[in-house]
DNA sequence: TATGAATGAGTTTTCATTCAT
DNA sequence: GATGAATGAAAACTCATTCAT
């Protein structure tokens, strides 16, 4: 019971510093505006969690378990090439509007100037990158490409691509990822009939 | 000692500011820390620049400025699809090592939190999607690509991809970028015999 | 050695603005010099006020309440307009001696510069223009002339004479408030004769 | 002809100095802002008057001498006590209107914590009792009150008064002192009817 | 006379973190 | 487990004034 409550308070903890990662921004999540936002101490956060740094990585945690589930599956759906364009795009949006995409980007940004920070990053790209490796797979399956295409870098330079839209989305109008999405679908027939055909 | 004129002053502070982005980062570029590393007064930074933002987008496009100008040019004196392909990965090495990709990054990323920042990054960053638009069309001229192509959305993920790829380098190690453009340049010549023969 | 309780810090905190006020006026009563005078650090008077103009009103309320307490014991002893002149003399010595005449001066100056500030002192002011009212009341009550004197607003002339009196009081030396205080005593019997009389 | 130029320079210096205490208050009135204000250098100002403090009272001087001619002249226009407190009022009007009241308020304000200031008020100050006598002794002239009242401390006690009506009308709304104003005014042939009958 | 540049000392406020209870 | 209080360091920015020219 005791421990249960502790379990409790340290996500309620987590939460609240995704909320402060959502709405005000890396600089706005202090320790402070975290427990504003969570209604307890600023104390508990130290006491949880240490640094302030592990417990935004675990808030990022929080927010990026929950994508990676929805994308795995949303991926094991798509059968084609333009389906999963389609599905990437569905997401980003998902992401977008879920203020996913604000948190990667905030994350991101704050975690340059503090390599223990980063190091954590950096630990939690890798996942992203195999499953883009897998997304890769799954399209090119059975095509001569298979052999031919570096997955693993193409997959490193879509999780590149990932972050950059991410941050652009986030310093400009949404509009430009969007419109790009679009082009990129209107165009997935034709790749895709390439990729069949050779 | 002969003083300073304005301007050098002006220069010399601006500078100062690119060093202190390389060297401490977004966060690190302080007026102090400019200060110091400048040798100079902290309020001279305000005297001149009015405001530490103001100053270290001024320091943003001493760097920018160059770059832009090395990126034409090799991509003028660039024929083929390979040769352009080769030389961006030879400019996006100097780009690292000159110390450009971390001062891209730490302002993209610092510019998250501060709308007036922001606004300046956004404007900075539209000649790059032009310099991106201008780019590709020479590459597709005269092949039936050409009015298919979403020119302009495919510039702008380029520079989503690049500005990703800087925040990564930065992060991670810079061996993976690497290795993603020496497999792309393998498959060059492939992808531009299809674009020949589409 | 006992650690103080907050109440007691938030005490001492506002005790030392007040003394800061005393001995350095209101452009004096920074914050690093209010910590200086109560021995305590700087960023403690934010925890527990928020704001420096915060903790200024509170430090003004204090002395203020005591003295609002004295003048009202003081005019409920007195029967006649000269006695309620003469404990008005009195008091006003006090004043200036505890260096409540120095506060208010202080106070209302500074504030003249810092909205914030102003509405705060406005809102303090007016039960001050009330208890003129009362006192005045006191000394025309059963007159005929009370119905035909406009009380409130020479309550509010009253709150002005003081104020700027407090003000000259401050900038000059003490001797002239205090020559007018005794002239007007020297008149009051004939005056209340006046009123009887009407 | 040089020397013109300096007088000229000397006076539009303070005639930005005034503009600066009237829209920006003492506080507002730094060199800085008096300097883009006048469109001139702010190094000028130390060169001709040495001291912000100066050529703060010079700015004080320029529109007290132009007040206390207008003040005068309406005294001298009024020859009973109804049409001096009429002529007050309309005057006081003025005052505010043209922004000398704010003037007056900030640089008393201001001039608390600095001795200098203070010195240099106080000697413009004595001019305005000596003009309050002066007034006093008109209404009063001829009656048995003349050798009664004790007109210095008096007109002391009027300066206090328009003083403390300054800093409030600054802080407050206009409006109360106005009201007080009419009432007195309502009051005046009552006054007038004892002064002649005393 | 006039000026642009420069400066040292100062301002309020915020931060992550610690500690006694 | 939890908390209110406390702190040292640091932030951006402003000020009156000086100085070389």
């Amino acid at each position: 019971m005791i421990k249960a409550t502790a379990q409790t308070t340290r996500q309620q903890i987590a939460a609240a510093a995704l909320a402060a990662l959502r709405s005000e921004g890396f600089a706005g999540a202090t320790s402070r505006a975290i427990a504003r936002i969570g209604g307890f101490n600023q104390a508990l956060i130290f006491y949880h969690y240490g640094t302030l740094e592990n417990l935004l990585l675990a808030a990022l945690d929080l927010t990026s378990a929950e994508r990676m589930a929805r994308y795995r599956e949303a991926v094991d759906g798509a059968a084609t090439l333009e389906e999963l364009i389609e599905v990437a795009r569905r997401i980003y949006r998902e992401d977008r509007e879920s203020g996913h995409v604000a948190v990667i980007s905030q994350m991101v940004a704050g975690s340059l100037a503090r390599p223990e920070l980063a190091k954590g990053m950096v630990e939690r790209i890798e996942p992203w990158v195999q499953f883009c490796e897998h997304a890769i797979r799954k399209v090119v399956a059975g095509s001569p490409l298979e052999a031919a295409l570096p997955v693993r870098e193409l997959a490193y330079g879509m999780v590149s691509f990932y972050l950059g839209a991410n941050l652009l989305t986030h310093l400009d109008s949404e509009t430009q990822i969007d419109a790009l999405f679009e082009r990129v679908e209107a165009l997935a027939p034709a790749v895709a009939a390439m990729l069949r055909s050779t």
